[in-house]
DNA sequence: AACATTTGCTAACACGTGTTATCAAGAAGA
DNA sequence: TCTTCTTGATAACACGTGTTAGCAAATGTT
């Protein structure tokens, strides 16, 4: 089945006629057979145009008649109608397969729905906004079974997700946002490892040895787990040891990384920096060093992750690293749209680029080597 | 034209046939047809059992039998032949008008797009989000005219918005998230007046009198013509006179806070505190009180507007208005079903109360009355 | 027994589109 | 002139559902 271009729809941005069912004046709806009485064509004809049909001879003044005479109407072609026919519904889904409260404090995700968005806009498709409820694990089938969508991004997927995997298995178009590890399901997704390595081995060259790390979530997500293991390869290059008593686990919110920071401290006395792998929970663990009279950085050093919009306004400005949010949900569009129209992926896995920037947070202690 | 239930979906949780067309091997998929076929009904039987109709008369055993077959096939109705027949699309549009950096920054949205997605989910609609670039105001237009959607939710409606007016008029439901004054469309919005004079009057208890304000955007947007508003009433209303040297406009941006606040500090030696519409502005403000050698509550009390995840964390935590947002986008949403179904609304102008979050921001000054 | 009513179900239409197979007319070639 | 090819357009089918009008059988009433 070909999927439609919407060049007509393109031209007709002036809005003449807006008709809808309406129960109590029934307004009646413009359809393609009234484009084709106007123009004296069948309702064939009509299609054929405005869906500029490739290899199908029209002439060039019938071409024009059909043309105007939808411009005059206001004519717009039904999407339920164009879904039963085409069998495409020209929409996508993002399904948010996160906690609720993990949305909440979520400041990326605003960037990252703007980007896909964006994506489905140029393409001329529509995004189908989906949530799932912790106890809803599955509740995206329903998109699926009942045809509202051609496709959809999952947006966190876990290692539960196995109904996910056969989907994308029997040949429904899937992209996450994130990775899942054992499956070869297409992502987009930042090189996290990369990030944490490149968060690291600044606190490092900075002659850092006895380095933290809180982590952004509990270690059964894979995004806490790479951002982990960046941080132990950073350490591994440089011939420190790991220590286990220099981790802690955060779960999105500053709470988290005020607690964990404490119990890091507690234990750590010698601790002289530290890696926290999210800028919310970065902040909880900040004021935890404060109140224990330790000075940032002269006592101990911050580096965050993410890179959120206030990052630079903590006190002091948090060095972090940035995630390219609005170009992941951007590419994640395209390339899930470029799946359902049935094109092979130049890369079916994609690695962003994160960049780390330097803040105060992290800046040399005076006399440091 | 009567609105669906969807008590059988909600009986088919269990996944037994995930049928989708598919362009190489096209599974066949499972229409009503073939759970009549299997129940040896017609297919009108089907659709009545299987939508409850009220005041029809089926026998309890073929009633049974047909929620078995379909079952047992793992029917699921197709939305596209659902929405050409019925007239409705079981669809909500939540519409952003916002500009992109603003929304970028809006940490609140997240919170309003899940009470949405809430709403949706719990009356059995979907959520269909579209963000306006500021270059395609009407953009959701398109929505409405192809039948994408039975009703949206417009966030951020600005005076320009005059299209809105009309499809109102014209009877297609809609629901403003924030008001658009001089029309009498429904909407959702907190009192931002009531919840400005609470904050500012909480810093005339405190003993306060040269109060300044930052704005949370430019004038021109009704939500910060309100919360200034509120400013004055509670200048007023303590027979304190209003003084435009204290008064000054943010963007939502940081940045935009700290220029405002000190050009503020230069105008305003005498100025003990201040009244900033937006926690992220707020953010901005504090630094340049800090950089000005000023100590926050001691010298300047500040109190902000949003209550963002952050706030309780900020240094020192901030006092500030707390907005419902998940409230909002919930009564959003079910607002506009009601109104989709033809019910009246048992208020068209929906105000949810905010709260004062004290924090030590405004703590008294040692000494002070 | 004759008629009226209720019960249980269905045939047939409607919704608005995309697409394939086909057709008439005109142009080109033999 | 007769045949072949091209052009321009269309009739007819398909998609999957909701809904109205109506029908036969069963039941109730006089």
């Amino acid at each position: 089945k070909r999927y439609l271009t919407n060049d007509f729809r393109l031209s007709i941005i002036i809005i003449t006629n807006t008709c809808y069912q309406n129960k109590n004046m029934t307004k009646k709806r413009i359809t393609s057979f009234d484009v084709a009485e106007k123009s004296g064509v069948s309702r064939t004809t009509v299609s054929l145009v405005l869906n500029n049909i490739a290899d199908i001879r029209i002439s060039p003044e019938t071409r024009q008649r059909v043309l105007d005479a939808a411009k005059e109407l206001g004519y717009h072609p039904d999407s339920a109608g164009r879904k039963l026919a085409s069998g495409h519904t020209y929409n996508i889904g993002l399904v948010l397969r996160q906690s609720r409260d993990q949305v909440f404090a979520d400041s990326l995700l605003p960037k990252v729905a703007m980007g896909v968005n964006q994506a489905a806009e140029d393409l001329g498709f529509q995004v189908l906004l989906k949530a799932l409820e912790p106890d809803n694990i599955n509740g995206y089938i329903r998109l699926i079974q009942e045809n509202h969508v051609d496709g959809i991004i999952l947006s966190g997927p876990q290692q539960d997700d196995l109904e996910i995997i056969n989907l994308y298995k029997e040949g429904f178009p899937i992209v996450l946002m994130g990775q899942l590890p054992g499956s070869n399901l297409p992502f987009v997704d930042i090189d996290a490892i990369k990030g944490s390595k490149m968060a690291v081995s600044h606190l490092i060259d900075n002659g850092h040895t006895r380095i933290g790390m809180i982590t952004n979530a509990s270690l059964k997500y894979t995004s806490a787990q790479q951002r982990h293991s960046g941080y132990l390869q950073a350490l591994a290059e440089a011939g420190i040891a790991e220590d286990k008593l220099l981790l802690q686990e955060g779960n999105y919110t500053p709470t988290s990384g005020y607690e964990a920071m404490k119990k890091l401290l507690d234990v750590n006395p010698t601790l002289s920096a530290v890696f926290i792998a999210s800028d919310v929970v970065a902040k909880g663990a900040m004021q935890a060093i404060t109140e224990a009279d330790l000075r940032i950085p002269k006592d101990v050093s911050v580096v965050g992750f993410d890179d959120i919009p206030l990052a630079d306004y903590f006190d002091p400005p948090l060095t972090t690293v940035r995630i390219p949010s609005y170009q992941l949900g951007r590419v994640a569009g395209i390339n899930l749209i470029h799946l359902i129209k049935g094109d092979v992926l130049e890369q079916n896995e994609v690695f962003l680029d994160s960049e780390l920037i330097i803040r105060n947070s992290s800046a040399l202690r005076k006399g440091a080597s």
